[in-house]
DNA sequence: CACTATGGTCAACGGTGTTGGCATAAGCTG
DNA sequence: CAGCTTATGCCAACACCGTTGACCATAGTG
């Protein structure tokens, strides 16, 4: 039987580690950020972690049941970062914009962190607080709650989904990185117009269009498209 | 040092396996991708799969230089299965509607081997066909070259970005499945309406809303915003 | 038939998440 | 301040993981 990890406001008794430092769920998450910023996304291990905070791995299980639920506390830090002092100011599209705006940055600002969360549903205080903004915004604005809520599932998978696909090209080992800007200056730009000739033609605009994210382009695609249906 | 990997077509020799079965690159990934069906994202394994194809681990080696190189051939597999026997209708909004719908699920059929795979641009031959396709469509439907480019970037990246998001939700491991779902029935329908007045309001519809893919109605309005700059 | 080198096998290394048992000290009670 | 309880850190162990180097049986070549 797993053993039972105390919630974090119920944690009376402090008692330090061998090494004199007090865990805490936010001392364990802000070091796990740090680490998986400098290992990569797959450099966040127990071991490891007990390492960085010089305490046994197992007594991570005392704060989180396993590394998967430290991974939705890492995501739900990461959405609470975004809307930090965000406040709706009456119009809609540009709430909705900034919203999408803040959550890709938080997000993208930690690559490695964000691979690991960006597809999880944490459930926690963060994740509420942003579904409720965006829901806001979408009824203030005046749309029913049907649609409402249509367009919420649309809006916010679409900024998830872009954290992650940006994060994850970010969170490539240096190498791999590499070899891919590679591609776009050779691969795409000798092809031959017979056989690609749209391609051949946009050729150097894809080189440099092609290493910064769409996501405002598409965001404000759908922005656009979200209008039309009001 | 590694051993060195014989590429597939100057293979000569076909030694059967102890039990008598005769190894290939595609007996592999076909064994793979059944795998990853059956055991989910995480239950690919070298040691299990030397157990479904009765061959020692180790014997992987003499095809791929390592897990890694085999999740890039099943991702290969994935891209080719897409667009196979596709050809432009002539109606952009219909056609960039059936490209994206058919990506999307070309990877959301094989979930856990799409989320091992998504985030890898391979720049292969089915990759650059499906690039110049779509902007075909556009160049066709009247955008210029930049303008095509840009729509294009968003609408490729969109699509797979979805595609990445919604493989890996349904390529979750059970208990975390479970416990993302028993998320949306439990903790958002008991919220509390003081605190979260347009969630609890829209709980009933979330629940229900939130366990399929937005990918469609996303789709719907990045076109619609498309639509409305030609 | 003899040779060669392909490719399957074996054993081992260092890593992983996770668990049950144990010991110690923090904070409450008096 | 003393004593108790129990929360919580530590330890050892388990069953996995990917990967490697050495070994050797044997299929295909000449």
């Amino acid at each position: 039987m797993p053993k039972p990890v105390v919630p974090e406001q119920s944690r009376r008794r402090r008692r330090p580690t061998r090494s004199g430092t007090v865990l805490s769920e936010q001392l364990i998450v802000e070091t796990a950020l740090r680490m998986l910023r400098e290992h990569g996304s797959t450099g966040l291990t127990a071991r490891r972690l007990g390492l960085a905070l010089d305490c046994d791995p197992s007594t991570l299980y005392r704060y989180f049941r396993g590394m998967d639920e430290l991974t939705l506390a890492i995501g739900d830090t990461l959405m609470g970062q975004a809307l930090r002092g965000w406040s709706p100011s009456g119009d809609w599209r540009a709430d909705l914009r900034t919203i999408g705006v803040r959550i890709h940055r938080a997000y993208v600002a930690h690559p490695q962190a964000a691979v690991l969360t960006t597809s999880r549903v944490t459930g926690r205080a963060n994740e509420l607080a942003a579904d409720e903004a965006v829901l806001g915004v979408l009824r203030t604005a005046g749309f029913g709650v049907r649609e409402a809520v249509t367009v919420y599932h649309a809006f916010i998978d679409q900024t998830l989904a872009f954290a992650a696909l940006d994060a994850a090209s970010l969170a490539l080992p240096n190498a791999a990185l590499h070899s891919d800007e590679e591609m776009w200056h050779s691969t795409y730009r000798r092809l031959p117009a017979a056989t690609h000739p749209h391609l051949a033609e946009a050729a150097p605009l894809l080189a440099t269009e092609m290493v910064t994210s769409a996501y405002p382009a598409a965001l404000e695609l759908l922005l656009e498209g979200v209008a039309a249906r009001l």
